[in-house]
DNA sequence: AATTTAAGTCAACAAGGCTGACATATTTTA
DNA sequence: TAAAATATGTCAGCCTTGTTGACTTAAATT
């Protein structure tokens, strides 16, 4: 019987009072953020015969000009299999091209082709739109407040991986979004 | 790999400017994150052979009492064809009950049996975990500024819906996340 | 009595996950 | 150099979950 406004809490009432039920608005605003986020580019993919997948690899390869089959894996994390499908399509219908890799030629690396990159741009506009119009009502400061908050999101065995791939889009100088202040802070991960 | 050893002049001149490259990090940090928020869940759901699509049910049953088929159908955007799938499976496995509305003898309100409570908490323990553990490194104001931020992701013609659907789960004079501040909102307390 | 509404159902289809089994180059290693 | 590991590609099949379209039933409304 866990009727709300009703007496007390269900359980684990946390040591700070989080208060159990800003937590649950801030997974519902995960969801309904992340589904109307996608919902324009889907749109935009649905005239082209295309999918989310084939936006995911649209956007990662458009980010990562030379990307490897592998490291694409790796962002995604989906299977072989699953990749294979959206990328035949995306090669066939011209938007992105392979390359063998020039060091090791076992490698396939990732471009997209001119109108990949047409694609690319239609794709983004819209999220970019969003957040620009956003971005607009708050502060710089606010801004990487919730950068650092979405960070916080991500899996922490992951966050070494996001945040390379963060840093990749651009000059390290240039940088605005800072993650991970004091957390996660490996030495010598390689690889 | 990232070259910054380059002769880039010093960084944070760009006081106003939004610099693309901000706006592509927060395109890439909803991918991350959302995918990471929901890698959990999706665990749990194959030990019982459900998925994505089983827990939003549960979810927002489990968080709406006594809600009917045409507004959890408003909630998740999806056709009533598929919902009647997963639906079924859960009211087959004894986790979802139906009750015919007392006033709208039509209506089908739904409602999670002790099961399913049992689910809903398995399922929305970890990403409480994620946001809890979050939570314990910012502020109250930090996260009140991240929630803004989701919410101004929300598109604005789903804005007072997502508001209602937050507010409803929970006492209002408790809650902490405001939303809206100047926006849809008509009334103008001026918190 | 006729219409509208809420819900359920059947059928067919597509996207995009998954596993498993193999094939083919190419590089590395023993 | 032969063997093993790596990077990729591919075939086949299965599952979930989204879609459209057509149709039914029960209850409420007009």
């Amino acid at each position: 019987m866990t009727s709300r406004a009703k007496t007390t809490p269900p359980a684990q009432q946390a040591s700070t009072t989080p208060v159990v039920h800003d937590l649950e608005d801030a997974i519902e605003l995960m969801f309904f953020a992340y589904r109307d986020f996608v919902a324009d580019p889907d749109r935009i993919l649905a005239d082209h015969n295309f999918g989310r997948a084939h936006h995911r690899v649209v956007h990662f390869v458009g980010g990562n000009p030379g990307l490897s089959i592998a490291e694409l894996l790796d962002i995604l994390q989906v299977t072989k299999q699953s990749l294979a499908r959206v990328l035949r399509d995306l090669i066939a219908s011209g938007h992105v091209r392979q390359e063998i890799g020039a060091n090791d030629r076992r490698k396939r690396l990732l471009y997209l082709t001119a109108s990949g990159h047409c694609l690319h741009e239609n794709l983004i506009a819209p999220q970019m739109a969003r957040f620009s119009q956003m971005r607009e009502t708050i502060s710089e400061e606010e801004f990487q407040i919730w950068a650092r908050v979405m960070a916080g999101i991500v899996s922490p065995e992951n966050r070494e991986t996001v945040n390379r791939q963060l840093c990749r889009t651009q000059n390290s100088e240039n940088r605005k979004i800072r993650l991970f202040r004091d957390e996660t802070a490996p030495t010598d991960p390689n690889t």
